[in-house]
DNA sequence: TTATCTTTGCGTAAAGTTTACACAAACATA
DNA sequence: TATGTTTGTGTAAACTTTACGCAAAGATAA
């Protein structure tokens, strides 16, 4: 982390951060990651303490490779949890002259999808705290729009990427893959149809875990062809419904 | 624009800028809007002097409201074009650690479509330049990266939204249009399954210019319906081909 | 315990979309 | 004058999407 110290320019500089907006799926509902917000120790003034925000934190200028970097390492600061800059998806810039009361910030908005289910346990509770999409407090800064945009990107992404495997469980449900799109896409579709139009892409391959299934109401289980979700997801698809 | 004169943080500050990566289309091919370097005026040294790069150039911390505004105004500043920033796309940031050998420099690229035909007056031709999208020259700094990013950031918004109007003179024919999408999304379609598709979408009138056809050779002239195509590209579409 | 509701799987007919393709007229070129 | 190129038009076949019915069994309520 760079030294408090003086740094000199000859032109005004901006100060840079970078958020996060972390969605997670527990089978039911959307979940974004927030953290409360304490006293800051890279600015001078503190802002929006106690207040719900999105994890991020400062670019260092001297000493992070990049945006996406400093972005992963704010995370793992706040939050505890380790998402490889690779893995995250940026979303936009947020530049507005007074978007921050303590001096002039911009941001570089990202977006990651991560397992609920396997990360639960990592995250630091005492700051971090998933909320349901449709239960998202009021947040600090421009972030309720960071969200809004981050959540729009991701909509319009899934058009041409297969997003489950980032989110669900390596076992899930028919009905838990439907559920997701649902949510993400903000639409409802024919089970049968949404059933049938994701076994043709030939990413889902049954788990035959033994229990024979006495009858329909039970789901079938099913895990990713990575493989296959992986070739997917590089050539792309179209998802039209 | 800020005084020269000594600013101070308490911790490093990168420098911000904004480029813009400028499409247009003369009726057969797609160009970009290069500029030769000269002088740096902001920076304390300068770099890539004599060379191609991108429009753009530093965000005023102390008065531009926003990137896309200090885009709009440095390519004004630099290209004679007047492009408001509200149609500049945000493309993506660009932030590797010595992408700029000055000092460390975080840019926010955008892309702007405009009608060549009724710009190439308006550009200054000093120290800016069309060229071909296949005969680009080596460019300074990251720009040929940026420039590929911005290019397939165009190619996907394609998919969803009309993208004629802002390109192509007012009147226009079919194979015209025809040979911009080829040209945008790097493909080639069958002649009358473009133009059956392109009717479908109701965005097109036919321009009755006096002149009798006398046979198929010379092309319906059309124009765009303004009222639907903003409502198509308010609503969106699915381009499938 | 029984009746009813809900969830899941499977499959098909109708409507709509995409693809492939041929011919005729006139301008351009050799 | 002959040949090639450009443009317009329309249709049949293949494929995709949409809408929907039925049966089995667990869940729930009486």
């Amino acid at each position: 982390m760079a030294k408090k110290g003086q740094y000199v320019y000859e032109y005004p500089h901006p100060a840079v951060t970078a958020d996060c907006v972390v969605f997670g799926y527990d089978g039911k509902e959307l979940k974004v990651l927030l953290i409360k917000r304490g006293k800051e120790k890279e600015a001078s003034t503190t802002a929006y303490v106690g207040e719900w925000a999105l994890p991020g934190g400062f670019l260092d200028a001297d000493s992070d490779a990049n945006v996406a970097f400093a972005a992963s390492r704010e995370l793992k600061e706040e939050t505890g949890l380790t998402i490889p800059a690779g893995d995250l998806h940026e979303v936009a810039s947020f530049s507005e002259i007074n978007r921050d009361p303590r001096e002039r910030v911009i941001t570089i908005a990202h977006y990651a999808l991560v397992k609920l289910s396997e990360v639960k346990a990592a995250t630091d509770a005492e700051r971090a705290e998933w909320f349901s999409w449709d239960a998202i407090p009021a947040l600090a800064f421009d972030h309720d729009k960071i969200l809004r945009v981050a959540f729009s990107r991701l909509k319009q992404d899934i058009h041409f990427q297969p997003v489950g495997f980032e989110l669900l469980p390596e076992i899930f449900t028919m009905p838990q893959l439907q559920n997701l799109y649902e949510s993400i896409l903000e639409v409802k579709f024919d089970r049968r149809n949404f059933a049938n139009k994701m076994k043709h892409f030939g990413i889902l391959e049954e788990v035959d875990d033994g229990t024979p299934r006495r009858g329909t109401r039970t789901p079938i289980k099913y895990r990713f062809h990575k493989e296959n979700y992986d070739r997917l997801k590089r050539k792309g698809f179209q998802l039209e419904f």
